[in-house]
DNA sequence: GAGTGGTCTAGACCACGGG
DNA sequence: CCGTGGTCTAGACCACTCG
């Protein structure tokens, strides 16, 4: 009977690990060997080993074997929700309010981020995302309706651009990021707090292949944080 | 000759589903139908179908099968390497500078955070880290000397805090919490900005499975900005 | 050139959980 | 109960890359 499971065996490498019985800098022993040592397929050891490698905490190349990094660039994984679930997960009601919605000529950053011509037009979205009938979070889109033309027809009084987005246009690439930056007056005005105080922004563009299809960016409330593991 | 491999069929699903072939909400076919379909193995397409469910673009669920979610939670991943590394990778030099070194009793939001006892002595560190010389990051941690006793020897004017713990207790778990909060007057002054300025704010707790090995809050300068890809 | 991880296969058994 | 994904195996070939 085979107890072993290739939790079982990851389980073992990271114990090795954090023992630094396998030592930092160090190599450890081949797929091979392991499967050996450990009774079962290599596929097995691989499969283990594949995944603390994606995690950071080992570093495999062909040839050159596996060895334990010096300075482990861990990996952690972000859950991106929709606004409204990231409200509900929290038990909160969820509340949203449309302020804006416009086609109008982006200014100059946001069509360079989207590497647009010149004239393009984009719809302008800035919306409201209540918890608890407190501001929550203050979304400002840009949108290309030549990369998804039903937007243009959208109830967006009903579901955010946000939810829209991600039910219409999802599975496509994008990056983000996070920074900090002060509350400007209209912004303060929406979120109810002091202007210039602390924001959580996270800034993401999203792409289909090489089409731009919207950039966004959120300020959180103050107070707010972001939750990640390791 | 077998030109299929798992990523030919994770784009093949990819295609799929962003066409809407396989509408969100949907049920996709067996594991088994789809090798056969595609004239591959089923654990190829299990391997191919795995990864998307990892990133947010399927749920599986044995006996209901495979579908696509209509609200995908996507799962973005983050880098988190040493500072040093952070700035170095950025193509500027790096340089570090330790601000205090004491021990002492942790303010009660540390203690409940690492769950202390009541008069359980940390090691506090402030540092800063700098890019071309100029403020980059501050660092404000406290480190549990019973969970990493050598730290006390650390010659921490040589190597930060943040990369002795990298080297010497990683492999461990944590969590993050990121935010934004105003500069305080200390903080200000040691990273050349007004008092009040919004920063961003990494948090993270460390732990030897039930041990809390360090809390620290890094306050990064005006303008940084964290990023990830989906 | 040769060693190491990367991957595919065909078959098998198992565990979860929907109906 | 029983279908579906989860996993293991043994063997094979391949691709990368170090020496």
């Amino acid at each position: 009977m085979t107890a072993i499971t290739w939790q079982s065996v990851q389980a073992e490498a990271l114990r090795r690990i954090r023992s630094r019985e396998w030592p930092p800098g160090g190599q450890i022993p081949h797929e091979a060997d392991l499967a050996e040592e450990l009774g079962c397929a290599r596929a097995t050891v691989n499969r283990a080993l594949r995944d603390l490698a994606e995690a950071g905490l080992l570093e495999r190349r062909r040839k050159a074997g596996t060895r334990v990094p010096l300075n482990p660039v861990r990996k952690a994984t972000l859950d991106i929700p929709i606004i409204r679930q990231d409200v509900e997960g929290r038990g909160q009601a969820y509340g949203y309010r449309l302020i804006l919605r416009d086609t109008t000529l982006p200014p100059p950053e946001i069509r360079s981020l989207l590497k647009l011509k010149p004239k393009q037009t984009l719809i302008h979205i800035l919306a409201l995302h209540l918890a608890e009938a407190m501001p929550f979070c203050l979304e400002d889109r840009w949108v290309n309706p030549d990369a998804v033309p039903e937007f243009a027809d959208a109830d967006l009084s009903a579901i955010s651009a946000n939810e829209w987005l991600v039910q219409n246009a999802a599975f496509s690439a994008g990056d983000f990021a996070f920074g900090a930056s002060a509350a400007t007056a209209e912004a303060a005005t929406h979120l109810n707090c002091p202007s210039g105080a602390p924001l959580f922004t996270v800034e993401r563009t999203t792409w289909a292949a090489a089409l731009p299809i919207t950039a966004v960016c959120l300020s959180y409330a103050p107070g707010y944080k972001m939750r990640a593991e390791i």
